[in-house]
DNA sequence: CGCAGTTTTGATTCATCTCAATTTGTGTGG
DNA sequence: CCACACAAATTGAGATGAATCAAAACTGCG
């Protein structure tokens, strides 16, 4: 629950507000600001209704019809992609306010595959109306573009991972990147609980689950973090800044 | 030169249509099939103009204020980011009818550096004017947005390729993908010229400089290419698709 | 309480990196 | 046009980080 709105707003059980965008207390993660009230009712239309996914469901395939984007409600996401010969590599994880679904656009197919990694609410956008909305709301259409600029650059934030860090560097980069999303949404910047297994985090970081587990290992012998299973404490932040940014030996090239 | 026109076409001087995409011969790659005359004159007005560049200047660099994209109109161009600590990645290789500059749309500042790596020519197209336009002409709108998730997919490829291949899968993936793109600009897909050295071939495909020279020398001691220098001829492309995707040893997870 | 999936840890192997020397190519100026 | 200097590419030998193979420990769920 985010930190800047408080937790005693009852929730409204109206039926005809139940999707409505103007009052989702996510609002200020995945909408652009200064929307007007008008603006805002009309957003509201284009919301294709919610849905609720167990953990393991998949929201999407790949080669699925594109037909919509998905907001995340609530819940945790992983996307993937498989070659022919059956390797997958995990590329992204998602959480509450993020966006699924922008793959499908270019083709008219989905490229990946959506998966709940707990149990999830999206809210489902259909694509044609999200476009045809944003031609008449500038701040919309912005907002839009923004969004898949930043997966963009996101992207090549994990292309430098994979091509230029070393195993603990990759993993300090993960766990600072994953705290920072969870304390943006009010939780705890320093414990939180991860919601996917060493080998799909050792899949996102182009690493073996045995690597995985021996980096957390030596960041708890070092002090960094604790670790208990999927549980997780930051205890110095500093230091896997450090390792992150002071590779070992000679940096450059 | 696209293989789909003429080459006898005499290049118009007139000056009000040097900049007019509704003459530019590349307007098959980046632009939407179906747009009318009207829609391809309002197209038009949007060109903020050419811009030449000499090998080795940079487009953009990261950190410099967004305000348009770019469309290749010739040439070749690399992307690349930085860390602070000096590592460098190289993002991706642009050519011919290729667009530059999505990346800097979600911060409204620029992410990476692009570079030219030949003597260049691109379009310049000031964003605001893209989507006040792309709000109106629906298949301009849609083309933008397809363009984007392409980015998007094309990212997630090079995640993969980065994440789960071996030296030699990578470089087979990237002359197979080099040579398909060269074919679809009308040139030939067996022989071309590499713009870029051994060295950024490995940045981009995570690989040190030294191992991107072996690879190609026993893809040419296998049979599967030549190689003087920068000149590639592919003899085998089956072969190419082969290493590609039969790994060497167990494949899978 | 036991079983299946997950995680940890150890021993060994292997692909790629690193360091170093040599060759080849390119651009410049006499 | 040639020679020189510098950049790029090749090749070899050895070091190393992560993968692989293997086994044990832990967790949670029925």
């Amino acid at each position: 629950m985010p930190a800047s709105l408080p937790s005693n707003v009852i929730p409204l059980h109206v039926p005809t507000l139940q999707s409505a965008c103007s009052q989702c207390n996510l609002r200020e993660l995945c909408l652009p600001l200064g929307l007007s009230d008008s603006e805002l009712d009309m957003l509201d239309a284009v919301i294709g209704g919610r849905r609720k996914l167990k953990r393991g469901q998949y929201l999407y395939r790949s080669g699925d019809a594109f037909e919509a984007i998905y907001a995340i409600k609530a819940g945790f996401f992983k996307t993937d992609v498989l070659t022919e010969d059956g390797r997958d590599q995990v590329t992204g994880f998602q959480m509450t306010g993020e966006v699924l679904g922008l793959d499908g656009i270019g083709t008219e197919l989905h490229t990946c595959n959506a998966v709940a990694l707990e149990d999830s609410e999206i809210c489902l956008i259909p694509f044609t109306d999200l476009e045809r909305l944003s031609s008449e709301v500038h701040t919309l259409q912005r907002h839009f573009h923004k969004m898949m600029s930043r997966e963009i650059v996101r992207d090549h934030g994990v292309m430098m991972l994979l091509g230029k860090m070393r195993a603990e560097e990759r993993l300090a980069t993960f766990l600072l990147n994953l705290s920072q999303r969870f304390m943006a949404r009010g939780y705890s910047a320093a414990e939180f609980h991860l919601r996917m297994t060493r080998e799909e985090i050792g899949s996102y970081l182009g690493l073996k689950l045995e690597t995985v587990s021996r980096a957390f290992s030596r960041f708890q012998d070092e002090g960094f973090i604790s670790v208990h299973q999927k549980h997780i404490c930051i205890l110095d932040i500093q230091g896997l800044k450090m390792i992150m940014t002071h590779p070992p030996s000679s940096s450059g090239t």
